[in-house]
DNA sequence: ATGAAAGCGCTAACAT
DNA sequence: ATGTTAGCGCTTTCAT
């Protein structure tokens, strides 16, 4: 194997021209096209390169020049490293990276970390352009991103943001589906365990004004489509109790669905609105003896292979293809200048976590 | 929201100041040096910023003045969208992204894919520095980036590359204690089920002049540190058959299984010199209704969550740990010139899928 | 087929 | 506290 001690650059394009006595233009030439110049020139420039240790163009004086980075740059919820330990992001991910290899792009992580809150990072990006994942409306990171003059795909959310391209599925359509299979299966007394509604820590209950202005649109998006569907019912939604949790983790779900059951010990169902919530709502409930779903029915939303595992009735949405997508409308947007708007299928998944409440005719008025 | 047609930058430093008859250095310093000018000052140019839709500073040029990219670049194994399907590489990613975080550095993912077998990529790519993850010691990207005069660190494989930083963990002990503790369990009649020992596909017997000339030295590690626990027992290496894998899945470990439950049905234990290949393997063995522990003894490598669930007997590595090293080594090393070599622990995780022989008094003779 | 000239947009000495 | 001067290393017309 090769093993310099990789110390600084030591020769540029111009020091090989002048060694070789040849014109910058032409060892560019040897680089960026072999067709301009003679064969054995070429292999004279490429020798000589190889011989004073030049490691080809400088990548960032060529993007200065040629005002091409060769790589987007992707803006995540939460911090870094918090998107590799969420199956949802995971998976839209590896469809963004997939669209990137195809384009031979690179894909810039953009360091946000909570701690940090300088939006710094998103002004050094040397990129082409921007792909956010799911942030909060107000994120001063997205908003920074937003001061570029780049071309930006978000997924999921924010939603609606002028001039910017949209990946998403119909979240609001998914949970109705999913609200309405509950309602046949006679659920009416349900409760509702959701994601973080606002930026700052709040857990436990979250009531109608809250759910409004929640600057996260997806989880607004879900709980109206729940809405929707009881309401279809007759089930007031304000009878429907609705709590909160800012950590999105197992040990979160299990700890809200622990609230919740000690508030509403009365619900037939738990409605969660994310698989990794109600993933912790079945742990929950096998540690209180509570059996699923005799005693208590269980759903959640997205469709991670866990929930697949577990038979967790869920609403199953296309990360991968999202991530494609996302990376289809950045790299292959001619000159387009109409924003885009995509929305995915989603596909009611009914598990072994929800049983028809036949019994109990208390709630049960079908027959 | 804001909502602009993202379409080409519309000023330059250079023309700011022009606009506002002031130098290009109190422009600079004023997003750059704030002490360096008055406030009113300051604010004016900021304003005159906002005013005539300066996003600030272009990060390329800026980059290309300071010699600083602001961010590391990352090269993996396979497909770079292979890497959010894989376990072992996301808990790795997931350590590197908090260091970067820490540091504010951007992460960016070269794209690696199998068509291109270009290296332009590598070549592209404006960084600092790489990390270079678990790759073959021929690995033409790898190649190009030893020719890049930057900081290189290498995660686990290839090993002994002069002038570059190493973190890694001891598989050939680590496998070894695997190793002893099978043999303490009384197995003697032992098959191995490997990951693939070089760049062409290869699926089925690996002898041993394959595994000596394997390209993959945590691979090579593995097999000797298993080599080493066996001979140990009085049980030559040659008696012990090695199956290869080229894909690194659990289909792939359920295929490797079936080849060797047919051609060595007598087998009392299969050794995986990964979890993913045994997890594989359980499933297999379900699949054709031989009973594990108790029909064959199954182990893995690498300690992963999902074996974890399954109650694997495994070695388990600090994969999140590798990563945070690998960023720390290469963001805060000083201005040191000797590479430095991490070594990680790891640990035995003896699980519910190896048992102790003692009926079978054929392979057992420690009374 | 090769070269000369003109920047890409910015920062960092070094003045003043 | 602000301005002047020199590039960072490269690509790209346009000549020859």
């Amino acid at each position: 194997m090769t093993g310099s001690p990789h110390v600084r650059r030591p020769a540029t394009l111009a020091s090989l021209a002048a060694e070789l006595g040849v014109s910058r233009t032409t060892v560019s030439n040897a680089y960026n096209r072999p067709d301009q110049l003679s064969a054995p020139l070429r292999e004279r420039v490429l020798e000589a390169a190889r011989r004073l240790g030049y490691p080809g163009p400088d990548p960032v004086a060529r993007s200065l020049r040629t005002r091409r980075a060769g790589a987007v740059g992707l803006l995540l919820t939460e911090a870094l490293s918090y998107a590799f330990r969420d199956p949802g992001a995971t998976g839209f991910l590896e469809g963004l990276a997939l669209a990137c290899e195809k384009a031979g792009t690179g894909l810039l992580l953009v360091p946000v970390s909570p701690e940090h809150s300088e939006v710094d990072a998103v002004y050094q990006a040397g990129v082409d352009g921007f792909v956010v994942y799911s942030v909060s409306e107000d994120d001063p990171h997205f908003q920074a991103v937003l001061q570029r003059p780049l071309p930006t795909v978000v997924c999921d959310q924010p939603t609606g943001i002028a001039g910017v391209d949209r990946v998403g599925v119909d979240d609001r359509a998914g949970m109705q589906t999913l609200g309405r299979h509950l309602v046949e299966l006679g659920h009416r007394r349900v409760g509702v365990l959701c994601m973080r509604l606002g930026g700052q820590r709040h857990d436990g209950p979250a009531d109608e004004l809250r759910q409004k202005n929640s600057s996260y649109s997806v989880q607004r998006e879900r709980l109206a489509g729940l809405r929707d569907a009881f309401a279809e019912a007759g089930v007031a939604w304000s009878d429907i109790p609705v709590f909160e949790r800012f950590e999105h983790t197992t040990d979160a779900g299990a700890a809200g669905t622990a609230q919740m059951l000690e508030a509403h010990p009365d619900i037939t169902a738990l409605v969660c609105t994310s698989d990794i919530l109600a993933v912790g709502a079945l742990g929950e409930a096998r540690e209180r003896g509570i059996r699923v779903p005799e005693d208590l029915s269980v759903a959640g939303f997205d469709g991670i292979p866990e929930a697949d595992r577990l038979g967790l009735t869920t609403v199953r949405q296309p990360f991968r293809e999202k991530g494609r997508e996302a990376g289809r409308l950045l790299l292959e947007r001619g000159d387009r200048n109409t924003p885009e708007h995509l929305t995915l299928p989603t596909e009611l998944v009914p598990g072994t976590t929800c049983r028809e409440l036949r019994q109990s005719g208390e709630f049960f008025s079908g027959w």
